[in-house]
DNA sequence: ACTTAGAGATTTGTACACAATAAAAAGCCG
DNA sequence: CGGCTTTTTATTGTGTACAAATCTCTAAGT
């Protein structure tokens, strides 16, 4: 058991609060306001805000203090381009390295996601979508590669609630891309797995980038 | 004219011990050590600390402290096998996204090595070599890809020695590398510009591990 | 002689006070 | 009245003291 240092507990609470949307991009956090808040003093809340900017999920300025990050359509493509590639790796990695064990669950995880598409449960098939993501991650074998899509994901899950939204129209066509994805991984056809997670990030992103761009006309 | 803090230019200063190589991976940093070397109390240490841990230079554990990254082999393979499909991404972007006059300067670079490969002068090839990749990682239009590679070859660049000492061989092969590399850019052949960064790439990072394993025989 | 328990020393974590900087408000001059 | 300078205020940066945790070295016990 480790014991958590209060920092550390305070990352964890700031860090849920801002990706639950409770704490909204481009707010500002006074140290003085949050020490309150959490009844100690601002030292341990200048760790924590540390740690939320190694998270990516802050900036801060000299005598500024920090602010959530606040994505533009832009910059979101850019993130976006750059996940769609490093997924699409994972995804060729996997196909070559999975153990049969390996792909055996991830086909599993799919046929599970089949149900939720048919009873039309958004949730359930977004907890198996993660699942196989993250199964496809580690399926690389390679831990650079999963902090940093880690890192991406993390960031991008700010923007996510319309993503959610968006996912009720995408359910079936998500399925069929999943389908093309976990064939080609248990086939072992790197080129086709490439493709075809390069393809889904792809569509992923195009509709919640689209959805920002209904929301936010400039 | 931005007024540095103490913090950031603590944080500057450990940052290029530790590139240089004076501070070594693996070494402890103390904060009442350091904060005596530098004549200041141990909050700005700590900051700085936060700050070397957010650049992937240190490491840290909850009353522990902090200790410089010590890479094995198979973490720098993993970075190495991230950086080599970053880096061929930027080229693809590169070869469809740079301007006319941005063509021409890494043309016009890759000519400025090639004196530098007949006199064998190893610092200045080194220079040009970043030169041409820092204005392909700029071309590729794509901030995070420029940001998450330049943080995988800075803490890559803790092993560089070696590098900089196997690049003597590589000098002419490392420059004909450059040379389809460039020509594909210049010719706008996204494919080749892929293909041609991530041979190089490649081919830089079986040197550099290959020279680590004939040093550190497990 | 080796292991283990514990006291002391060392190091990191937190609280609080003060200094420095930047933003905001008040005052001055045209 | 408007623009600029000065003063005030609020917020962050730094120093210092103390608390908590870890490490180390000693000593007792098997």
């Amino acid at each position: 058991m480790s014991t958590l240092t209060i920092s550390d507990k305070i990352y964890n609470q700031l860090s849920a609060q801002i990706i639950s949307g409770e704490i909204k991009p481009g707010q500002k956090l006074e140290e003085q306001e949050i020490a309150n808040q959490f009844g100690v003093s601002r030292t341990p809340i200048r760790e924590a805000f540390r740690l939320l900017h190694t998270s990516g999920l802050v900036e801060s300025k000299a005598h500024k203090g920090v602010t959530v990050i606040e994505l533009d359509i832009d910059q979101l493509s850019d993130m976006y381009e750059a996940l769609q590639e490093l997924e699409a790796l994972c995804a060729r990695l996997s196909a070559e390295r999975m153990t049969a064990v390996e792909r055996k669950q991830i086909q599993r995880m799919h046929q599970l996601s089949e149900e939720a598409v048919h009873s039309e449960d958004v949730e359930r098939f977004a907890e198996l979508n993660n699942q196989i993501h993250t199964a496809i991650h580690q399926g690389s074998r390679n831990k650079t590669l999963q902090e940093t899509i880690a890192k991406l994901r993390k960031r991008l899950s700010l923007y996510r609630q319309p993503w959610l939204f968006e996912k009720r129209n995408r359910l079936e066509a998500s399925y069929r891309e999943h389908a093309e994805l976990v064939e080609a991984i248990i086939a072992g056809d790197r080129d086709q797995a490439f493709d075809a997670m390069r393809n889904h990030i792809s569509n992923t992103s195009l509709g919640t980038i689209d959805y920002l761009i209904s929301q936010k006309p400039l």
